[in-house]
DNA sequence: TCGTTGACTATTT
DNA sequence: GAAATAGCCAACG
């Protein structure tokens, strides 16, 4: 199993308007990846003819838009391939309710161990 | 193997 | 609280 699955498999676990932070998944993964591996991981998803496994993992199959950052806000508005707010209005469709500032309640959406 | 580059984080100025 | 610094690790040329 390559690094990436491992981040993929906890990502699609999230239930619909729940989040996680790369900290958070860089901690359920025991072979302790750092935050900044998951978010590589995650912009491999953007394209499937990209570094991409045979896996099938996908940008439709993934729910990327659920990962934020430790301060509780999105991190692709300075991402090209992404335009900006796409991640915070899936996030709102989803019953996420951002504040002002741009990030949401933490200690609300995040996403827990059932 | 090496240097550079990030969808990162925590600490220090 | 913003900016700099340091630690982090996988991909890529």
């Amino acid at each position: 199993m390559s690094i990436y699955e491992k981040v993929y498999k906890i990502v699609r676990q999230i239930p619909k308007g729940r989040v996680l932070t790369y900290s958070v998944i860089s901690h359920m993964i025991d072979t302790r990846l750092s935050a900044q591996g998951v978010g590589w991981a995650l912009n491999a998803l953007k394209s499937v003819d990209q570094t991409q496994p045979e896996t099938g993992y996908t940008s439709e199959n993934v729910p990327w838009h659920r990962v934020i950052n430790s301060r509780a806000g999105i991190s692709t508005h300075k991402q090209k391939s992404i335009p900006p707010g796409r991640q915070k209005k899936l996030l709102e469709e989803e019953g996420v309710v951002f504040q002002e500032d741009e990030t949401i309640i933490l200690k609300d959406y995040l996403w827990r161990d059932i």
